[in-house]
DNA sequence: TTGAAAGCGCTAACAT
DNA sequence: ATGTTAGCGCTTTCAA
């Protein structure tokens, strides 16, 4: 019987089972130097008392918190309606339901190191974190870096930091792809839509873009920038339409953002692929199912959240782990780019 | 200076400003008997230190943690991807942010009481719950009723728990609404694609057309079950449409399906809403930019989800609270549901 | 293989 | 107003 009113302690399975709280600890813990048969007994009391072991306690004698933080530097409106992060989100807490571990899921506006944001890091709540959504300013890292936290980010870093491992994907290239498929579709006025400046994803691609422009020997001043939203999206298409209204190729730097265009370019009754070939980047389902159907660069979401899972794990447990990972993006045609007379 | 390589603890500031752990902690906890150079002296010192309380230390002697769990027992590919979940999780991080608390994000398929789900309700991470896509099957509840964890059910429980307060919208009439609209655009045969069977807002919604319609005296045999998702939705209609080929309006029990569903219905050649009306419910805010846009029922999710939290919290503080709280619902009228001919 | 005992960092009586 | 002290429930030496 446990005490009255509170949940049943070691002490209390210990009783029931006429042994010490150490063996209890041992059994709950796994340690093999515990008799089969006090085994037996501890397993059967766990059972009748409906044991569950208090975390806070655990915690404060190993030190460790058995959760993972993922921070994400943007509010929770834009976390919640972005199908980027719900893709992210998805591969992490589907890598680390193999494991013991919580995810927490850390939201909100950076600080200068000594916010919210910060306080928790340093508060000893996780035992590592993934850090997404990187802004150029962000410095929270040394924040973790201070309280010797392990960090992994998803999306590589402005400047990588010693000890914090990057997966990211090649936007570059991506976005090279994309105008590659742009140029053989006969486009030869290529706009963009890039990302924040202050975002590697949205410099990486600009950059790729401009690059295989370059190497065709095209002009590369049709750059408008948006922010990863829809609204960002429309807008800056329609910035494009007033100043290069000469356009017939638009490699946009995000699916969401992507789709917005195509609907501003149909209302300026520009069709979408006839007039104008639109290529996105990341290749979430809304894309396929976009009319038209948008042709775009598979970003290949969850195996980076798999992968700095991978990675994060790896540093918890002192592993040497790579310090950079980077994967590889695709091409995916669907109708958006290809004009109805070339097919 | 704290003991070189773990954090600095109460014990270091205490030192360091020449007081007892008893005064650091009370100028920690706002506690106001402490003298006013005391505390400017231990604020100095946390601030030297960098000291940052230890939570699970706290943990253990308030016996709270700090924290509550949102409960959704769907696959975390589901909530990641609904934008319903996203609403009602942005409703929730919003109401909560005013506070202390963490919001610890619960998932994964419901238990008979003693799986994973169960083992963190009684393990003492959270002080509080709010269960949400509650299934006439889950029972978790009881393990939180045993561990005398305060619950609030977002969307009415099929039987309600004496205890454990509920919100919800007035999903029944909401239905009543979309299906009166339908009958004044003369709307005679009217089908609807319901929820699942075992989740309330599905029945409800259900029940609220099905009366609308006997009211009027038409027939309510028009009826096909999706689970709320895409393809849920795609395959009612089409099953609808095989079923009732004279079918010429539909009220679809969530905006996910509806837009799913006239996709379909343009796939047959049905023009929307020239030969078939169609009013979803909730009002997402794809349900705007759909094509054509979407009437529908406003499922007021961030007010629901506020009311949640500001429930939960007055449980937790021992408050009375009402049993429950019912939201109402409105119709928003585009351009799914009027033929042109009536505009 | 098992138990006894110390202590993790903190809060909350209780004493002063 | 401040300090002293006793645990919270658990893991982990250290002995036996």
């Amino acid at each position: 019987m446990s005490k009255r009113g509170s949940a049943p302690t070691l002490e209390d399975v210990a009783a029931e089972a006429g042994v010490s709280r150490a063996t209890v600890s041992r059994v709950v813990n796994a340690d093999p130097r515990v008799s089969e048969s006090a085994r037996e007994r501890v397993l059967a009391a766990i059972d009748e008392l409906g044991y569950a072991p208090n975390r806070a306690a655990r915690s404060l004698v190993t030190r460790q918190a058995d959760s993972i933080a993922v921070v994400i530097p943007e509010t929770d409106a834009r976390v919640f309606s972005d199908p980027f992060f719900a893709g992210t989100l998805h591969g992490i807490a589907t890598a680390l339901s193999r494991t013991e571990l919580q995810m927490i899921l850390v939201m909100g506006q950076p600080d200068d190191g000594d916010g919210r944001l910060s306080k928790y890091l340093r508060g000893g709540h996780t035992d590592g974190a993934i850090i997404t959504s990187h802004h150029r300013r962000d410095e929270f890292w040394r924040t973790a870096q201070a309280a010797g936290l392990p960090v992994v980010f998803l999306g590589r870093p402005f400047a990588p930091v010693p000890g914090m491992p990057y997966i990211d994907v090649d936007n570059a290239h991506g976005a090279a792809l994309a105008v590659r498929h742009l140029l053989e579709q006969r486009r030869t006025r290529i706009a963009t839509i890039a990302g924040p400046v202050d975002m590697v994803a949205g410099a990486d691609r600009l950059a790729g873009w401009r690059g295989e422009l370059r190497g065709a020997g095209l002009r590369d001043d049709a750059v408008a920038h948006g922010d990863f939203t829809a609204a960002g999206g429309r807008a800056a298409m329609e910035a494009l339409l007033a100043s290069h209204p000469d356009l017939d190729g638009v490699f946009v730097a995000s699916d969401v953002m992507a789709v917005a265009a195509m609907e501003v370019l149909s209302a300026h009754g520009r069709s979408v692929p006839d007039d104008v070939s639109v290529v996105g980047f990341d290749n979430i389902d809304t894309a396929a199912e976009a009319t038209p159907a948008l042709t775009t660069i598979v970003n290949p979401i969850a195996a980076m959240a798999r992968q700095a899972v991978g990675l994060l794990l790896g540093l918890m447990n002192g592993d040497v782990v790579p310090a950079a990972v980077t994967l590889s993006t695709e091409l995916v045609v669907r109708d958006s780019s290809i004009p109805t007379s070339r097919r």
